[in-house]
DNA sequence: CAAAAACTGTTGTCCAGATAACAGACTGGT
DNA sequence: ACCAGTCTGTTATCTGGACAACAGTTTTTG
């Protein structure tokens, strides 16, 4: 299996539909709205009442919450055909149990959480392929569930550095360049580890040759990468 | 909020839809039937190939995964109106990730993939049932991930034992009493801890007057428990 | 352009919890 | 009624990684 799967073919179908049928739906839905989300823009926060549905048309959203003791915790990275936002409820008193930051520029489209509900029930092929996409990301997260309780930070920061090559990257001459500014801190977020221990372990990579990075970018070398995990493993 | 919410209003509807329908159903969907799972047993396992879903009808069904190193992962307790199986995909090569066994005798709905598809495509009221479902399916694998990685041992099993009680308890004197056999070991898989460390903790609770167990019996004192938690908190 | 703020790299300390190992207690089969 | 297998309770040991602290570097901003 290869580890930079990354393309979905219901994703990709529920983008088109909305591309295709969006001029339609606004005279039918008014609530539709594509809206614009620069970089590290909320989309909505934790602890929010929030009756819109988000449908991710360009960019990355970051899905992250706080814990009690204040550390922010990274759900998941969404992006093109996700759906994010206030599917429960028809009881309004439903309170968002985490926040939705663009990670770089973003647009979306917005719905009311009614207007959403007709929306299915009167495109039966749109339930289906969301069906199938909720599933995935279900799939996803308890991936993740699974590697953050199984692999050390190492092998996790690997994961999540290649997983952020399939969203951003570019390819460049040694491998993959991420197209995004992240810090430490954001990056330690992402593979749930603390700040430090992050630190070390980028500076052994690039002692090993497995990547090249300056303060605003990161250039992986995807394969001495991939082949490191592989000898581990 | 209340710590033992566990009434889902889609999932009673989805579940009353089914007992409803079935005979019609049967005729149109020859694939659906009702099926009996005795304890312990899979409905299928991980690397299975499999082609059904299964709306759960009665009892308790048990996600779990194997980690590279052999030990199991609890990743779920699923219930009454869930739904489990091959969602994904119409491309036929697919593998399940997870295992899936009843914890305690159940009953299960199972459909095939493509007459499952075809339902949702004709019954538009479930399809938005199901779309609730699988989010709040979502929040509670989300919820579970900032558990395990914020709350000590000591708390997680707190908390699992309070919701095993909620899933299977039968009101007795002190509080609640679990009608459920399970070993130390399979505790502690659902806690997401090693096995010693359960043990010591639940002879401490057991010292302090929170439970009272035996080899095959959990009697819980819930408001002691909660106390507790809450003193700590 | 200087002072403040934010980011990086590194080290030393500390601890929750994994692991291992072992000695009862129970259970069940023959 | 014995032996083998499984479950519980406990302790002694080890370690990954969090945390805190600090010095050096870059960026921001007034």
């Amino acid at each position: 299996m290869s580890h930079l799967k990354y393309t979905d073919p219901a994703l990709q179908a529920l983008h088109s539909i909305f591309e295709r049928n969006l001029q339609d739906w606004k005279k039918e839905y008014p609530s539709i709205r594509a809206i614009e989300i620069p970089n590290k823009d909320f989309l909505y926060c934790q602890g929010d009442r929030c009756t819109d549905l988000f449908l991710i048309k360009k960019g990355i959203i970051k899905l992250s919450c706080l814990t009690l003791q204040g550390n922010a915790l990274t759900l998941a990275l969404l992006r093109q055909g996700d759906i994010i936002g206030c599917v429960h409820n028809d009881s309004a008193d439903q309170v968002m149990e985490e926040s939705a930051q663009a990670l770089g520029n973003a647009v979306c489209y917005r719905i009311g959480h009614d207007d959403f509900r007709q929306l299915i029930f009167s495109r039966t092929d749109l339930a289906w392929l969301i069906f199938q996409l909720m599933h995935t990301r279900q799939q996803r997260i308890e991936h993740k569930l699974r590697t953050i309780l199984t692999q050390p930070v190492e092998q996790r920061t690997v994961a999540t550095l290649l997983e952020l090559a399939q969203l951003f990257g570019a390819r460049c001459t040694h491998g993959y360049s991420l197209e995004i500014f992240l810090t430490q801190q954001e990056l330690a977020d992402l593979v749930s580890a603390s700040r430090s221990v992050v630190s070390t372990i980028m500076n052994d990579f690039r002692n090993r040759g497995f990547l090249e990075y300056t303060r605003d970018q990161i250039c992986i070398n995807d394969a001495a990468l991939l082949n490191a995990v592989f000898i581990k493993a």
